[in-house]
DNA sequence: AATGAATGAGAGTTCATTCAT
DNA sequence: CATGAATGAACTCTCATTCAT
């Protein structure tokens, strides 16, 4: 059942047939049933894998040692580079957690949403090691800024990834890691920075 | 057809029937397609209904004169902060746009992200002008840089609405000028900015 | 929806469908949709409809007067010649209520069977009346009476309308009355009786 | 496959599902059908089993002697003792015969309903007998009379067993001998006796 | 003998849209 | 202008049966 993830990513979960999923798979119908009890179950399955494969690529950038600012936004680069080359070999999978998991139903929403959430708590970490290694100043609201990160990087990365008008097929003029150190020295330095 | 608004904001386009709209309208199945040829039609007036209002609300912050950095911040906070305003007052149609906007048919879709790109060029405007006055540094690339901002300004806005889960009757801890604020020094100043 | 009641009473319950169901009515599948909320309820409605049509037939056979016990055959007979001939003129329902009402699902059961406890009451009524007469010998347990009365009737009248194979069209050699009178002297005298 | 007699008492023919029987036989699918050609089958099996037994229950009856009206019912008690008896033993195959194999298919049915006329052929043989022996009045109609007993056993049966919500589970208050008793009782006086 | 994955016909139900009044 | 009954195509899901192994 892979191509239904890009039934998903492409027409969206409503407009997604069980009978479309099965056409792709080549299987009846009932084959469908046989595997998963429902289509809501095939989508939450879907999510909740890549889920956990999204979760890895942030953990993986976990800060180890202080440095210069040039440093940080390096390292920020780094990891921002692996995301959005995770997110480009798994478009379908990006546009159902970005865009397409919106208008679905309650519980396939909630494991959309547990997604995000999963991403703002790796990331907390890693904002939350850098103020104890003295990169970063230290906040009376950790979680504010982390919100507002997590906003700056998933806005981001949508906009590389699908575009304006949120065309699965979309291809950004930038490469990955040009837009992954343009956002992280914006990340950084703000609009001021050089 | 005011209430259909609310109706797409809480259970999506999809799960919201034309039952539920007359309904909550008090009129006939049969009257709301004197007044609208489709379900299709109704969300995209609605769309760009909401596009205009809110398209208004950026122009109004368009930039005049020069000033220091601080002075800097405190304009684009301000600005978001009537950005933030106008969003809380119009919490239905900002969820349509910013969330439950997505995984709907094609021609619904297009409406959505014609407001995004209306919103873009118009805030790119507002960029333009402040390197024109010689407060930002001018750059090879004026798009990436709005590209960021935009993504940063709507996933803030987001968040702030509707929090982690997208809830449309949630209530961020902090007001609009707060968050406003926060935001601006992050714009300006990046993570490092104190 | 009235042919429904013979679809019921010779296919089945879970043999007729709701597409033999429009059929028989001439509509479409949605007009079904509009006037009952699932087939379920279709099958509920039609047996309390009959459940109270049933009702009133017993309930017009209340006693009034003590008498011979030949006058007690005779008011008897009077009372079951009016249920067969009402049994006999809807035949549909009774098939339903007697027979297929069983291979349903537990909310028609239900129905079902609170019909015939609806029957039962009725008839207790007027047994309780008799013995109040002193028409009947009191009994320590009118319940256990009642119970085996009615389990004769019901079983008699199962029998004469629809024969030994559970034949809708099955015409039985007697009459109502006929019927009727044996199966009251068998219930006042037994086997012994004349 | 003894548990599929539960399962068809239980939750009717129709609600039983083949994956059901093997589950509570502990075999897969496949072997299902390697015994069985069709759930059909199945059912008209069980069904056919419990005629059989059934029917030695009643020849067992048989009577031999001629004697008081006291004799009678007791010896006709003992019979319906013997039934009720074994019908409490074989609660499922009762359910199935007097219940749930109604609403089913036209082949089953007629399963269940050979097994009624079996059983009432084994009664007039009886009753014949009884005629025979002097101990009851000749009957111009010995086959009207034999249907009401059949009817009145039947139904008490039924009633003792699966109380009036046709429960699988239900227990009467009453011992197989009392309403036995009470049952012959009323087959040979009728209400009038004492 | 036995498995369990695969099948496909068909079920009940939904709902945007139409139309006679 | 307004109604609400009527439509029918399309959907998700079920399940007795089959079949390759």
């Amino acid at each position: 059942m892979k191509g239904a993830l890009e039934l998903f990513a492409r027409k969206g979960y409503h407009s997604t047939k069980i009978s479309d999923v099965v056409k792709s798979a080549g299987v009846s119908q009932g084959t469908f049933y046989w595997y998963f009890p429902s289509k809501e179950k095939l989508a939450i399955d879907l999510i909740e894998e890549g889920r956990e494969k999204l979760r890895k690529v942030i953990e993986q950038g976990y800060r180890k040692h202080a440095g210069t600012v040039d440093d940080m936004i390096h390292s920020s680069a780094r990891l921002l580079t692996d995301l959005f080359e995770f997110a480009d070999e798994n478009r379908y999978l990006m546009a159902l957690l970005l865009i397409k998991g919106q208008g679905t139903d309650p519980p396939v929403q909630e494991a959309v949403s547990q997604t995000w959430i999963a991403f703002e708590e790796a990331f907390k970490g890693n904002v939350a090691r850098a103020i104890e290694l003295g990169m970063l100043p230290g906040s009376k609201d950790l979680n504010i800024r982390v919100n507002i990160l997590v906003a700056l990087f998933t806005g981001v990365l949508s906009k590389w990834l699908f575009g304006p008008m949120h065309d699965v097929d979309f291809q950004s003029p930038y490469t990955s890691s040009e837009m992954a150190e343009e956002t992280a020295r914006f990340e950084i330095r703000g609009l001021l920075g050089s």
